[in-house]
DNA sequence: CTTGCAATGACTGAT
DNA sequence: TCATTGCAAG
């Protein structure tokens, strides 16, 4: 076989491939050919006639296995490719623990609880305990168990564990541990696991039965581990004792970029890696291939204020490039509005697509402002994250029913969708079954399937419900062996009543919903078609893995030509030419909550690091002077990060010129205190007319609009829906004019019927109406 | 038991 | 701003 691929790569990449035996530490600088190391790395392997079946790849998402899968499969053949062992930790473990689910006590069809399943469950703990639920916040508890099973501590080990008993103690949390017990026996109760399970018993699975582990350790002669900076320690220590034989462990990753921390990530994995095995090869790729020499000399001048980390030399070969450019704006909105417009500059000068350009920002919050100012512009974007769609109500309640009918034990899945659509099983009823459940011992699902079984206090009537309830998804069931995933889904959702409960309040959320649920339908047709021959189709091997999944692994075909706006978290491993990072601004970036540790706030300027790192062409910072947070503005100033980085590779925003304009006149307005948090200042550049004081936020917005508009000549500029109102004269694009005859619903899915003077009364949904406002 | 409305409190980050 | 919760009426 011929290799003639290793001609692409650099001295560093070609021994980082080639060094196939003990272990590897390959310190990956951003930029620098990490993927192609790890790919190319891959297929040398095989072609040194290793089965795939050999070979352990464990990335950070499920979208990079995917890619690196495809990339290799290219050079070696997919059919080889296909039989490698490659996905994150979660999903890999997870199939690993089907397996050998009957070990620890649990079924191969186990649940995965996500974090929403998880958290309902801490709280109805909290209230069965009858604990305060203001001291025991679902959130901070949950976070304690995540993290206990992060270090390995089990919640038997929790109570025994003097240490954090004493921190609860302190907090005077003293419960935090019989909760966690509760919860433990509850997951385990309802035949299901969450994410933080699955390290942690793949951990007391390798322990417990040394044979398992023995044969896992035997069958993976070669493990590589990517962005192993950001691994925890459960993480940890699966790949330490599965490379404990062959000893063949290759980690890549770059301390420089570890942003996981509140996910338990220790950046010491790496750092220690040297202690952990000896005699390892050290490869540092320090050459940036991706991005101007302005762009990484502006991210070595950040970076270099942090402590902590393993010392190399960024470089680029490529052109000087553009310096570091600074968007200064008076209101969050305005920020919104600077951003799309710069965007729009960007696409006509440098003659870029929508795909080459991202936005990205520290908190989902700030995603609202950009999707406003990006639809007024009529750019196309796709947001990642915040509100996944596999989280969203009507995706998880068919998810629900489909997990019920796999496993009647799913207690979460059953109380999400007993009622829904209603059935008159209220919560009188729930509390009743669960009281009783709890109390004994059994499955709420027993009581439901068998209301006579068991004395709980429930009429004839209700028991007659519980039992036609129990019985249609008992029918379901009987479905599960003889039809594929995509039948029997597809009947759930007729069948259910969800399908006809959405069409029979037609609003347009509803309208939404069904289409969402269509969609889903519609990826879980997909996972059918694409399975090979040998794969079972049926229904519980779709949900193996779906709760694993998220937004970046269900992307469509239409959405590829368009603008990126998400988290820097989830921008992790991607790469745009241009790449604008807003709000910059203390409190905000860095966060409140990580300023007054400096560990936290070294985790921060690495995060800063990904940020800058992402682009190729030109990075853009932006910030705001007022921004609006739970719905109140509040004055913030820029971050502290823009100044660490060295005015050489930056373009500051001109003092002078700022101070002269009014437009950028601040202080003066804002912040709590007053009955009117209205910033005003845009009446300094307006030819204000007087109106009604009800009137005058309305119109502050609108004049922000306008004046935008002018200075932009987008193709059809419109106008915020909150500003219109019944009575006024609008201009669609296809319908032409008309007149607003009322406004019904709220934002977001506010929705006017307008009589337009050709076309007739419309009823539009004003997210994506585009209407502008004549008078 | 269901529905609708007012009050309330939460915003880091995510497999 | 937005989603969840508590309470009153049907």
């Amino acid at each position: 076989m011929q290799e003639e691929y290793l001609k692409d790569l650099n001295d560093v990449q070609h021994k980082a491939v080639t060094s196939i035996n003990g272990p590897s530490l390959v310190i990956a600088g951003a930029g620098s050919g990490k993927t192609r190391v790890l790919t190319y790395r891959i297929a040398y392997l095989l072609s040194k006639g290793n089965d795939p079946r050999s070979i352990l790849s464990l990335t950070f998402t499920n979208k990079a296995a995917k890619e690196m899968k495809e990339r290799i499969g290219q050079l070696v053949g997919f059919e080889v490719a296909r039989k490698l062992w490659m996905g994150t930790f979660h999903s890999i473990f997870s199939k690993i623990l089907r397996r050998e689910a009957d070990k620890l006590g649990y079924s191969s069809n186990f649940t995965i609880y996500d974090t929403q399943d998880s958290k309902s469950l801490v709280k109805s703990i909290i209230k069965e305990m009858k604990l305060d639920d203001q001291t025991y916040k679902v959130n901070e508890v949950y976070g304690r168990i995540s993290s206990s099973k992060n270090n390995l501590v089990t919640a038997r080990a929790y109570v025994t564990n003097d240490q954090i008993m004493k921190i609860d103690a302190m907090n005077r949390k003293p419960k935090i541990a019989d909760i966690y017990k509760l919860y433990a026996l509850r997951c385990k109760k309802a035949d299901a696991m969450d994410f933080d399970d699955l390290l942690l018993n793949t951990n007391i699975l390798f322990r417990d039965f040394p044979e398992v582990l023995k044969k896992y350790q035997d069958s993976f002669r070669y493990i590589l581990v990517d962005e192993y900076q950001d691994t925890n320690y459960a993480q940890y220590l699966i790949v330490k004792k599965l490379a404990a034989h062959h000893k063949n462990v290759c980690v890549v990753g770059d301390d420089a970029q570890s942003i996981y921390s509140f996910r338990g990530a220790k950046i010491e994995n790496i750092l220690n890696f040297r202690n952990d095995y000896p005699g390892y090869n050290i490869f540092k790729l320090e050459q940036n291939y991706r991005s101007t020499q302005n762009i990484v000399n502006a991210a070595n001048s950040l970076i270099i204020k942090n402590k902590d980390q393993i010392k190399k030399k960024v470089w680029s070969a490529n052109d000087t490039g553009t310096k570091i450019q600074v968007l200064e704006a008076s209101t969050d909105n305005e920020e919104g509005f600077l951003v799309a417009g710069a965007i729009n500059d960007t696409i006509y000068r440098e003659q870029v697509q929508y795909r080459d350009i991202a936005i990205l920002y520290r908190t989902n919050a700030q995603s609202r402002i950009f999707e406003e100012a990006l639809r007024k512009k009529n750019i196309p974007y796709k947001v990642f994250g915040s509100l996944s769609f596999y989280q969203r109500k009507e995706i998880k309640d068919l998810l629900s029913y489909c997990r019920l009918t796999v496993n009647p034990n799913d207690t979460e899945a059953l109380k999400r969708v007993i009622n829904y659509p209603a059935r008159g099983i209220g919560n009188t009823t729930q509390g009743r079954i669960e009281e009783y459940a709890n109390l004994h011992d059994v499955s709420m699902w027993e009581i439901v399937s068998q209301p006579d079984e068991y004395p709980v206090e429930l009429n004839a009537g209700v028991k007659k419900k519980l039992v036609a309830f129990s019985n249609l998804i008992k029918s379901f069931q009987s479905l599960l062996a003889e039809t594929d995933a995509y039948e029997l889904a597809n009947h759930i959702a007729n069948a259910s009543g969800i399908l006809e409960d959405l069409h029979f309040k037609n609003t347009p959320e509803n309208l939404s919903k069904y289409e969402n649920l269509q969609e889903l339908l519609n990826s879980i047709k997909e996972f059918t078609d694409n399975r090979a021959e040998d794969e079972v189709k049926s229904l519980d091997y779709y949900l193996e893995n779906v709760a694993l999944l998220t937004d970046a692994d269900n992307e469509k075909e239409e959405d590829i030509n368009k603008v990126s706006i998400m988290t820097i978290h989830a921008s992790k491993g991607l790469e745009f030419d241009y790449v604008f990072i807003a709000g910059l601004e203390e409190e905000l970036f860095p966060s409140r909550m990580s300023i007054t540790l400096p560990q936290d706030l070294e985790e921060e300027r690495r995060l800063f690091y990904v940020a800058i790192t992402r682009a190729r062409k030109q990075a853009t910072l932006s910030y705001a002077y007022t921004r609006y947070k739970w719905g109140t503005p509040s004055n913030c100033s820029p971050s502290r990060f823009i100044e660490e980085i060295d005015p050489a590779f930056i373009e500051l925003p001109d003092k002078e010129e700022k101070n002269a304009m009014p437009r950028f006149q601040r202080k003066s307005y804002g912040v709590s205190g007053g009955s009117n948090g209205n910033p005003n200042h845009f009446e300094k550049t307006g030819n204000a007319t007087t109106v009604n004081p009800g009137l005058q936020r309305k119109l502050t917005k609108l004049k922000t609009a306008s004046a935008k508009a002018a200075e932009n000549d987008s193709p059809f500029e419109v106008s915020d829906p909150d500003i219109l109102e019944k009575g006024m004269t609008v201009e669609h694009q296809r319908f032409g004019t008309g007149t607003i005859a009322s406004i019904e619903g709220n934002s977001p899915n506010k929705k006017a019927t307008v009589i337009f003077n050709g076309a007739g009364q419309k009823q539009l949904l004003l997210k994506f109406a585009k209407l502008k406002i004549i008078n």
